[in-house]
DNA sequence: GTCCAGGATCGGA
DNA sequence: TCCGATCATGGA
């Protein structure tokens, strides 16, 4: 039974673009005239947004849910209540470089995005490039996901990703991250790594508890907390952001003494800022 | 051919 | 505790 729903969220400031090709997400695809789309849990979603309007539009074949209880997951995916405006505002007063990180690639929102495969996504990207992540991912979920519609396959839920071993994966070519994958999905499936109770667990111990899975380190386990778990204080430290401390800040200075409770948010707008604009644009 | 990519692990000092 | 080599893969 396909069940279908659509959401309109109303004067919320975001761009989907910078938000969904930021680097926190792998799998939004740009769908022609401002349209990305995307699987969410066993969801094919489609999203726009019209000047202050966002607009949702949702299908799937066996959702339990009701429609109000979506709806609500879409507002607290999309992080609806909090004010960007006011925030970084705030953040950027006394930044110069963090006003021009805004400026250049302005209504990026932090996602509350699926521990699980957030989790994973981020096991890939260890040592790897933006393009080859999306690449990797994309084959494990078309090799082992569900397919739903359009050509888009739910991510592989860490159940059916136990039950593989090394060998199994070789097709969706992560090299020796493959190791990574079937660990972080046994201990996620039998609940030695339990993803829920993360939730409620202060922000060490939940990066430690993160860190007990081989191929999980303080990088990819922040990412985690930061993208899924949306604890906005955390700072994934990668070598574009060690780039970028070394050269705006000084020796004693971290993003979270600078940018207190929400130098996650900070970083999001000067990684992008780093990686996308030309040289000439920060360069000292 | 070499270098690098949203790092983590391992062995040796 | 710290440091360097190593780990697959593919694009530049």
């Amino acid at each position: 039974m396909v069940v279908e729903g659509k959401l309109v969220i109303k004067n919320i400031s975001i761009d989907l673009k910078n938000t969904f090709e930021c680097g926190q997400c792998f799998r939004w695809k740009a769908a022609g005239s401002g349209t990305y789309v995307s699987a969410i849990s066993d969801m094919l979603v489609r999203v726009s947004s019209v000047k202050n309007s966002l607009y949702i539009f949702w299908q799937g074949n066996s959702i339990q849910s009701s429609d109000e209880s979506i709806q609500t997951f879409f507002r607290i995916y999309f992080d609806e209540y909090t004010n960007y405006g006011q925030v970084l505002d705030k953040l950027c007063f006394n930044s110069e470089i963090l006003t021009k990180a805004v400026n250049f690639s302005p209504g990026i929102r932090i996602l509350r995005q699926d521990p699980w495969e957030t989790l994973c996504s981020f096991i890939i990207s260890q040592n790897n490039n933006i393009p080859r992540i999306k690449g990797i991912i994309e084959k494990l979920c078309i090799n082992f996901g569900q397919y739903l519609a359009n050509g888009v396959y739910s991510f592989p839920s860490a159940e059916i990703l136990s039950c593989l071993s090394e060998e199994d994966i070789l097709p969706i070519k992560c090299g020796f991250r493959a190791k990574y994958i079937i660990d972080a999905a046994k201990k996620v499936h039998n609940k030695e790594v339990n993803l829920e109770k993360i939730r409620f667990m202060t922000t060490d111990l939940a990066r430690n508890e993160l860190m007990k899975i081989r191929g999980v380190g303080p990088k990819v386990a922040d990412c985690t907390l930061l993208y899924a778990y949306h604890k906005l204080d955390v700072v994934p430290k990668d070598v574009w952001v060690k780039r970028m401390i070394s050269l705006f800040f000084k020796n004693d200075q971290n993003l979270t003494n600078v940018f207190g409770d929400y130098a996650g948010l900070a970083q999001i707008y000067l990684f992008n800022y780093m990686r996308k604009a030309p040289y000439s644009y920060w360069k000292i």
